[in-house]
RNA sequence: UCUCCUGGACU
């Protein structure tokens, strides 16, 4: 159990097919719990035939989790359809099975449809009330989002973080700044939605004492920091921070990786791109081969330096196509 | 207790 739930975290989807397969030869293939961790696993993993395909399986086995579970997965990977059909389908639903169905339609920005599920349902929640919210902080309708925040009586963590970070997209800053004021308590995502509001209102030097000052930095964290050195074209210092960021022992992943070589576009360090690349490789096994190369292209792309990709990728040996 | 909500670039 533990096994696939670890696979889930990491998305391991290789590893859950394994550990399925073992689950097969055991006993336990009929267990409605890890039949209902494996759903959630292939869920998680994006692999929603599967997900499927565990579910149908199990016949009477089937309990309240595997049905929500199974809309979860659906919604989660923006499949409204199916998630409709597998509500519709459900012999009874709660208030996850409700929140699950919202959710789908509020991943995929359909305010409308978002609104007429909330007041359909026979019982909010708190978190069914952040979802609307979320839904019109997704579409950029601001004041419905204040309306909707102030009309929710007990705010969790996430109802602040998503205005803040509402706030802090649209380049709000004296309402990000304000509102983190008044914050009863701010956790490292709200930490990084004030950075992010100073960024994108070009404010550099304050993002960065931001950045400096929050207690704790994770990946998220570094990488916004990062992205706005490399976005300004400050090598320097994006340079200093992607050293500082493996020296706290933070491992960038593919977005991190792309802000870095974000910066080496500005400056034309065709040289310096392939280094970080190779860096990546050498020193965390980085799926390199994984990274998306059309950013990496419409980065030198777009700084005119379309030879330069070439021969970035011709060097690296990863050119096909 | 096996299920639901919040932060990041390119697309």
């Amino acid at each position: 159990a533990c096994l696939v739930r670890s696979c889930s975290k990491a998305k391991d989807l290789d590893t859950g097919r394994l550990i399925h397969a073992d689950i097969l030869t055991t006993p336990f293939s009929t267990s409605t719990y890890l039949c209902n961790l494996l759903i959630e696993m292939y869920g998680k993993c994006g692999s929603l035939d599967e997900a499927r395909l565990v579910f149908a399986g199990m016949h009477y086995h089937l309990n309240i989790y595997s049905w929500n579970l199974l809309l979860s997965a659906y919604a989660q990977n923006g499949h409204t359809l199916q998630a409709q059909e597998t509500f519709g389908a459900m012999p009874v639903r709660d208030t996850v099975s409700w929140n699950n169905i919202l959710y789908a339609y509020v991943s995929v920005g359909d305010v409308e449809q978002s609104k007429v599920l909330f007041d359909a349902m026979h019982e909010q929640t708190l978190i069914s009330s952040n979802l609307m919210l979320y839904a019109y902080a997704r579409c950029g309708h601001i004041d419905q989002a204040k309306t909707m925040f102030d009309r929710i009586p007990e705010c969790s963590r996430a109802s602040w973080n998503i205005l803040l970070s509402t706030y802090a997209a649209n380049g709000e800053l004296p309402e990000a700044e304000y509102l983190f004021e008044q914050m009863p308590e701010r956790d490292i995502v709200a930490w990084t939605s004030l950075v992010v509001a100073n960024a994108r209102c070009g404010q550099t030097q304050r993002a960065r004492e931001v950045f400096e000052r929050m207690p704790e930095a994770d990946l998220v964290s570094w990488t916004v920091t990062l992205e706005m050195f490399a976005s300004t074209g400050d090598w320097e210092i994006t340079n200093e921070l992607s050293h500082r960021m493996q020296l706290a022992g933070c491992v960038p992943d593919k977005t991190a990786l792309g802000c870095m070589l974000l910066g080496c576009s500005h400056t034309g360090g065709v040289s310096a791109a392939r280094s970080r690349l190779h860096a990546m490789n050498t020193d965390y096994k980085l799926e390199t081969s994984g990274v998306d190369y059309y950013c990496i292209v419409d980065m030198f792309g777009r700084a005119g330096y379309l030879e330069d990709v070439k021969h970035l990728g011709l060097g690296l040996g990863f050119w096909e196509g």
